[in-house]
RNA sequence: GGAGAGGUACCGAAGCGGUCAAACGGGGCAGGCUGUAAACCUGUUGGCGUGAGCCUACGGAGGUUCGAAUCCUCCCCUCUCCA
């Protein structure tokens, strides 16, 4: 246990947290000389982590220096069943099997953050596959269905007149209950979570439990500036993205995003976040530094470097890649595969209607010659294709 | 259980017997400008076919009609009010 002391405690707990519910409940339970037991849930339907998943996980490394535990609690149980909640298209249900393997990925990329050591991996199926139906019902029996319509997307859903699924409101109390089995002292989310967090306090106090503390961190907005960030929307940059690839992600986002993301994503490097902002440097160099940092803290120093050669070199001066992927592609025409059927079959177009309207509107080169003819053969040979302004391809081209 | 309103492409939303592969907006993609930013402009956005064209699509199944997203019947689903 770290000799901290509470006071200290304290301000690390409470750093970049949107929401702290209580500080003196915190403050009781720091008090108590134990390491605490502070949840974390996830939903192993999209194991791969993400630069959202950074700041509370960044955090969290922090309150394992301090001594705590970080219970990482799988939702298996929820996710088999399929939980719909939020966005209205219906996740899919995901076998036992399924759960296990992304719970395992999961594991293996929080170890990139967190200390193994201090981390209890937890399924909530150990105890929800016991539950009996009176037990579920004694457990939903502890909150009113008005104070479960308080919750946001909840309350915008029923007033905008959408469907809420009875099992909806099963979820929070489920996760809730998760922390009575848990004893968890402390729960953490993003700040779409506070409901539920908050429930989990009440529901543990119904079942005789001190309450945990719910804190709450900013939720990074995506690469598109506008939604946060999340597989499903499309908007996420993996942390086990190609280097190159999480580059030009990150130098993708909208200026207006930026600030968050230098304050969320660059917390161990502080000297460096308050030099960002305060000398005029521009958001483009700005962005720059940050792509560099991200990429660094994850594929290392080297693979940064080279990530951002190949950015200056693809985007800046407008160069085909040094390394480029390279396919290659048999024809059983004698002059050669039409173009259109060569960019389906090199994966650049999901069929040739598409690969068409590529070529069209001007967006192929082939040898660094913009494409007019969609129909026009691909003579044999290696050739450099380019869609768009970021896709190469080295192509090489059989005939018989 | 009763009454009413709805289910249209990735999303929202028009259409309400042919001119509908389906207006419009958003999103996506491509092009221009640029800092792979924003804003803005242009094009495009079911599949197959070199092409004429063909096929599949408007909750599902039948039916009326030369012809249906549009009319009829039954079914499924959502919402509102009543019980």
């Amino acid at each position: 246990m770290s000799r901290a002391s509470e006071e200290e405690q304290t301000r690390v707990f409470a750093e970049r947290t949107v929401d702290l519910v209580s500080e003196s409940d915190l403050r009781a339970k720091l008090r108590l000389g134990r390491p605490l037991r502070i949840k974390l849930g996830c939903d192993p339907s999209a194991p791969d982590l993400h630069l959202g998943h950074l700041v509370p996980l960044d955090q969290l490394r922090r309150y394992q220096d301090l001594g705590h535990v970080i219970v990482f609690l799988v939702g298996d149980f929820t996710a088999r069943i399929g939980d719909p909640s939020g966005r209205r298209k219906t996740r899919p249900a995901l076998t036992r099997e399924q759960v296990e393997e992304n719970a395992e990925t999961y594991r293996e990329q929080v170890g990139e953050v967190l200390d193994r050591e201090r981390i209890e991996l937890r399924f909530n199926s150990e105890w929800m596959d016991q539950m009996q139906a009176a037990d579920l019902i004694r457990l939903a029996s502890h909150q009113p269905v008005a104070r479960m319509l308080e919750r946001d997307d909840f309350e915008r859903r029923y007033r905008e007149g959408n469907s809420i699924g009875m099992h909806e409101f099963l979820y929070p109390l489920v996760q809730a209950y998760d922390s009575v089995a848990l004893h968890a002292d402390v729960e953490v989310g993003g700040t779409d979570q506070l409901f539920n967090l908050l429930l989990g306090r009440e529901i543990q106090r119904a079942y005789g439990q001190d309450p945990q503390v719910a804190l709450t961190f900013p939720l990074l907005v995506g690469t598109d500036g506008r939604e946060k960030m999340s597989k499903s929307l499309g908007n996420a940059v993996g942390i086990r993205e190609a280097p190159a690839e999480m580059y030009g992600q990150v130098m993708s986002i909208p200026d207006e995003a930026l600030p968050q993301w230098i304050d969320l994503l660059m917390s161990d490097s502080g000297t460096r976040i308050s030099q960002l902002k305060s000398e005029s440097i521009s958001p483009r160099d700005q962005k720059a530094a940050l792509a560099y940092h991200l990429v660094a803290r994850f594929q290392g120093e080297p693979a940064a470097s080279e990530a951002e050669a190949h950015f200056d070199r693809v985007f800046r001066q407008h160069q085909p890649p040094a390394e480029l992927p390279e396919v290659e592609i048999a024809s059983n025409h004698a002059e050669g595969p039409r173009l259109v059927d060569l960019l389906v079959e090199a994966g650049f177009a999901p069929s040739r209607s598409e690969a068409k309207r590529l070529v069209v509107q001007g967006g192929v080169q082939l040898d660094a010659i913009r494409a007019g003819d969609p129909q026009a053969r691909v003579e044999a040979g290696s050739h450099l294709v380019q869609v768009g302004r970021r896709r190469f391809t080295r192509v090489r081209v059989r005939i018989p």
